[in-house]
DNA sequence: TTGTAGGCGTTATCAT
DNA sequence: ATGATAACGCCTACAA
């Protein structure tokens, strides 16, 4: 049924070494049999089975893409990054995605390790521990980290402390000097960062920061901010400005709810948002941000597993790349 | 270095065919013998090499999901309901996406279908023809195609012609008699049938549908939308509604620039969109829209190409799914 | 330039 | 209950 290469080399009567030498474009092969084999590989359709191929050669050409959760819209992008790409790469990306349950997290890194099923893996922020992708390593499998700085591993990353740092200075700038910040802090290091930028921003015009007009939000969706706001109204001094490094949707439940309450953005209350996602552009005001460069940082993560599989790059290289400060009306 | 069975065969005193069966609980091993080889595997921390495992049984244990574009939101849901499902599935997910660019595509499906990279297909929302999907058939590599349906192919979509007829006749019931539709042709079979409910729906209350009212746009973005209102403004009589199975997005950009025009929505005009994209919440008045079950289109994907591989299921199935109208503010 | 032979790690079919 | 042995389809020395 399916047509391999004995099949092509009964036909050409060669063996199937040399068919398999015709098709990978070995060199030492006379025209006459080069053309004859694949002439008769065409007519009979031959594809080859990468699957056996792999076996033989000790490589899939595929790559595990590791996400936490596709429902979020930076993931999604980076992924698009990834995959646009991957257009001209003879890789295939296989998608898995850990939804946030940590003991199968480990478990999947070690099969995914040892099974042969990929040649590299790039994992999109997570908040596993550099511990944990130490089986990678252990089984020489590269492997990059994708939203956060690993030392001991290959990374691509923004510079969220900066972006963040620019996003308060531009309100200090404004005259802010009360201004409350909205974070997460489950989400991990990035957020952690972006806290940083935060305080150095305050730090750095004489400000001092306010721990009662910080808030610490478990989810990142507008509902999260709709009652953040209103635990904010009540707060005197009241803040003049929020920087939401907790996400723009976030940010978002805030304006509206602020509007609701007849309290006028930016001129009563200036905010901030991060991410830069579809939506900030559609509220009213449209919302200020802090854009991450997410299909770039997709792109890099590619080339850089490829350039490891293939190697031509050694040793731990970090990417880091600069955030884009979106101003819009909400400030 | 990687473990095989045969090291484990080694310690064990038996040959890597008794391993092999130890490993896959098949019947009739001794007590002694399994519990030997499952303590040496685990010891050594065995895990089987799927690739020399798949050249063996013909099965890769991973299926291919072909997507038109990852920047749709659409998409990515669906794909989301795809993974979600997918955890306590032993398929794995390889992604492919055909970024519209149309040569690639019948290729791309040639070699999926004949190098064995994947037991099965499950495409989304393509604009491709039953025939170019005839080479799943052929190679018996089962296939299923979401958001669409095939009369010779599995599928799972939705009733879009009912979902536009909903959503159009809501707005007749409201006494809304000159209803514009803006679709979007290039997009293919879906926005046919959403065109056809709106059609069904005026018919059904001997309504003329007036054709200086229907508009086509080329993409599917906020600033079509802008576009089209400039265009729809100027029109007598006005239309009192819109209709816009051309998405969420095209539908906000109406909703935008109407109310910068000082047109109030939904009390000069009302406006229906397509998706429930999420930042149809965000817009203010709120998006009135048609909700596609996306997770269960993916759930139902992924399920029933599972049956399909593994021999479960035979003979075409469709499953039609029901849209769900979301009243909001902007109706 | 091409053929021979062996191996990649598993599974599957026979014997034993 | 277990062992030999032969696939699976391809690649790669090495030999000719």
């Amino acid at each position: 049924m399916t047509v391999t290469l004995k099949d092509i080399a009964i036909r050409a009567g060669v063996t199937s070494a040399t068919v398999s030498m015709v098709i990978n474009n070995k060199p030492n092969i006379s025209e006459t049999t080069r053309k004859k084999v694949l002439k008769i590989a065409k007519e009979l359709n031959y594809y080859p089975n990468v699957i056996a191929r792999g076996l033989a050669t000790k490589k899939s050409n595929s790559i595990g893409v590791i996400v936490p959760n596709l429902a979020s819209s930076f993931v999604v992008r980076v992924l698009q990054g990834i995959k646009s790409t991957n257009r001209d790469i003879e890789y295939t990306v296989q998608l898995f995605d850990t939804i946030g349950q940590k003991e199968r997290e480990s478990q999947l890194f070690q099969r995914l390790a040892r099974e042969r099923r990929i040649d590299g893996v790039i994992l999109i922020s997570s908040t596993v521990t550099e511990e944990e992708l130490n089986v990678f390593a252990e089984e020489s499998v590269p492997s990059i980290i994708v939203a956060r700085r690993c030392e001991h591993l290959d990374s691509v990353y923004v510079n969220n402390e900066q972006g963040a740092f620019d996003a308060t200075e531009y309100l200090i700038t404004k005259g802010h000097r009360n201004i409350a910040c909205i974070t997460t802090r489950k989400q991990g290091i990035p957020t952690e960062e972006r806290y940083n930028g935060y305080l150095r921003a305050l730090r750095s015009h004489q400000i001092e920061a306010r721990s009662d007009i910080l808030f610490d939000v478990n989810d990142d969706g507008m509902e999260d901010g709709i009652e953040i706001f209103d635990r904010l109204k009540n707060i005197v001094p009241r803040p003049t400005a929020v920087f939401v490094p907790a996400g723009d949707m976030v940010a978002i439940g805030i304006v509206k709810e602020a509007k609701r309450e007849g309290i006028k953005v930016p001129d009563d209350l200036a905010i901030v948002g991060y991410d830069d996602i579809p939506a900030a552009e559609v509220i009213e005001p449209a919302l200020t941000t802090v854009r991450q460069p997410k299909l770039e940082m997709g792109d890099y993560a590619i080339n850089m597993i490829v350039d490891k599989i293939e190697g031509r790059e050694s040793g731990i290289k970090h990417k880091e790349l600069p955030t884009k400060f979106i101003i819009r009306e909400s400030t």
